[in-house]
DNA sequence: TCTGGGTGTAAAAAGATCGTAAAAATGGAG
DNA sequence: CTCCATTTTTACGATCTTTTTACACCCAGA
């Protein structure tokens, strides 16, 4: 997931231990100990999540909670060694999102990180690339030619895709070959290319008798220019 | 405020104890002493927060969280005498939004309402899924094409459900399969999907020789188009 | 001008996949 | 047990892809 989290303790074997937690779990940590530093580096880092101690030496953590919460909405999982039902009501009123008592279990605390996350989950962007006037959205196998869609058998598709990921690249034939061919022994291979490459331009190019997308380089093997090139 | 939460708890006793103290912090309560009630009760009121018992007389709580969530975002609070740490996770995993511990303080199981109800507050996430003349709602399981209600078998709506929740997007033979027939070996796999897709064709396509919602991809699978797409 | 490798189109044959109807099996309700 | 809706299986023709075959091309170099 790789989500960046901020720690703000002032207790600094509390840090250490959510931190190699959080790092197991594939999360960046971002760390703090005061209350100020927590503000600042909230608002510097912008960080996906914020875990909150409220036993804070320079200031009353649920005053870091309300100043924080001025400006950002991200998710805040308070902890402290404070089990009284008032704190916890004040805490939660004042913009937190979870409220874990100290001592907690770590696989606990993660679930609740997670499902603290999954409240602003926004997926994460689709691959999507773009070559001069086409489009390939890998997620959704579709090809667009200025907007309109392309229609591509499953062998077109996996050589339009294979070039499209290594674009500005020379792939040989036999890259080429090996990558749509899963694992065929080399045969009459460079004719099916041909072919093939044949199909595409007829439907990728603009003119398919002078290419400007598909270019082949003679005796290696074929390239997809970027636009920056002519 | 006037949100409506759903109780789902077998013991009386703590039914009328949330009902109390919910109505007189302003909430609409309706209340569900079985897991299966429970399922429907979410579907046909649409409440705005559900209070979950995980030890239902019949049928694991977990069970109802992965049902409810399969069509709903609805905040749920799971309430259960169970303390250990597993559960915790495994619920907070499945969907559940909260995990209080009986017994529990009932300002805090206020405050902790209140929070899980300003997370939707700003994201109005209507389990209706509309596609060109198609409407399918998800928490009734009701389809409808231009208004008229459509009636589709438990396999013929699932396989629609899951297009539909990936609308736009091509479904491999193997993703769409493994989705509506759960956990079976892929075997003459792909031959239920075309009579099925074609089922669902004769039902909700204008012509389904010429179908333009579901819409065939040779050698990969099947797509619900979007709209603004032929 | 002829020759030959590498290349580009077209269209055929071969092969795989797809759509439909309808029969057989299954399973739940009464 | 019987009925009925649904699911699974069977069968076959239609359609789409891939592979194969055929031939024209361009451009060196002899």
């Amino acid at each position: 997931m790789g989500a960046k989290i901020l720690i703000v303790d002032d207790e600094p074997q509390i840090r250490k231990l959510l931190r190699v937690t959080l790092q197991a779990h594939g999360f960046t940590t971002i760390e703090a100990a005061t209350g100020q530093d927590g503000i600042i580096q909230a608002g510097m880092i912008r960080p996906d999540l914020i875990i909150l101690d409220l036993g804070l030496p320079d200031m009353d953590g649920t005053k870091a909670l309300s100043q924080i919460r001025e400006w950002s909405v991200v998710p805040i999982i308070v902890v402290t060694v404070r089990d009284d039902e008032e704190g916890k009501v004040y805490a939660l009123d004042h913009g937190a999102d979870d409220y874990v008592t100290k001592p907690f279990g770590m696989s606990e605390l993660m679930a609740r990180i997670r499902t603290a996350l999954r409240h602003v989950a926004n997926q994460p962007d689709e691959p999507v690339l773009k070559i001069g006037k086409l489009t390939i959205d890998l997620a959704r196998r579709i090809v667009e030619r200025d907007g309109q869609p392309v229609r591509l058998t499953p062998t077109e598709y996996d050589l339009l895709k294979t070039m499209a990921t290594n674009a500005g690249r020379v792939m040989t034939h036999r890259q080429l070959f090996q990558q749509v061919w899963k694992g065929q022994n080399y045969e009459t291979a460079d004719h099916y290319l041909r072919v093939y490459i044949g199909h595409l331009r007829k439907k990728i190019e603009d003119n398919p008798a002078q290419p400007n997308l598909i270019i082949t380089e003679p005796g290696v093997g074929y390239r997809l220019v970027i636009p920056s090139e002519s």
